[in-house]
DNA sequence: CTGCATCCTTATAGATACTG
DNA sequence: CAGTATCTATAAGGATGCAG
């Protein structure tokens, strides 16, 4: 469980292992940009550079290291072809396009929400 | 749309104003805290010191400052009594608990995928 | 109890340059 | 083209103290 559903005195030495992990887990993958490639990717294959195009802003250093992390915990693979200049292909794995309904759902919600948080936001004193 | 949808050359220039605020919005949600905390609210209405118990973890600084940032964006009601000591609950709007679906859906994925992560941070040399 | 402000440490992110 | 490394600026985050 990622936040506690107890309200007992249990201080951090009582998470096990299984739930720290769970939450590393959780803050790698609630994270801006790992969401924006996720939702970039989708069904797709796409190269650095085309994934670099579609996220608008995203600087090659985030790419990167967002990357190697997704890679790293199996939600993306990563495909070289030895060719020069390099080609080096990224598609979403069955786990990584798990998240793809959650990506999706996210962007409908903002969209959705545009006006109503416009709304909150000159309410709230902007 | 969060993500470019188009593969012309448009610039940065070209995003018009709403693209920019949805990518905004998508940067606040798509956050660690803020979506522990929305999590954590469900359908209950908690105090501060509630909510710094049920999620493991967070400071002061940061519940408060992300909770401010959930109440300007409407996701979050903020009621204060004025009683002595102060007691200040917390309750997700209709936007923010449209975004539960979203957060129990990224739980559910977390400790369905847990296995396949670990192990592939394994093979992946860590 | 909550919130704000302060200081201070660490982490993050951009820019740049260099490699295969 | 893609990746890594280095440097630097800025932001995030923790700790603390004080106020309502």
């Amino acid at each position: 469980m990622v936040t506690k559903q107890y309200t007992g005195s249990l201080d951090d030495a009582d998470l096990t292992r299984a739930d720290s992990l769970a939450r590393e887990i959780f803050s790698d993958i609630a994270n801006k940009w790992a969401l924006l490639i996720i939702e970039a990717l989708g069904d797709r294959t796409l190269r650095f550079s085309e994934l670099r195009n579609e996220i608008e802003g995203v600087s090659h250093k985030m790419l990167t290291q967002n990357l190697r992390m997704l890679e790293r915990n199996g939600l993306v693979e990563r495909c070289v072809h030895p060719t020069v200049p390099p080609r080096v292909e990224y598609t979403l794995t069955e786990p990584g396009r798990g998240l793809l309904k959650t990506t999706h759902y996210m962007c409908d919600w903002t969209h959705q929400y545009l006006g109503h948080i416009e709304a909150s936001r000159r309410s709230f004193g902007d």
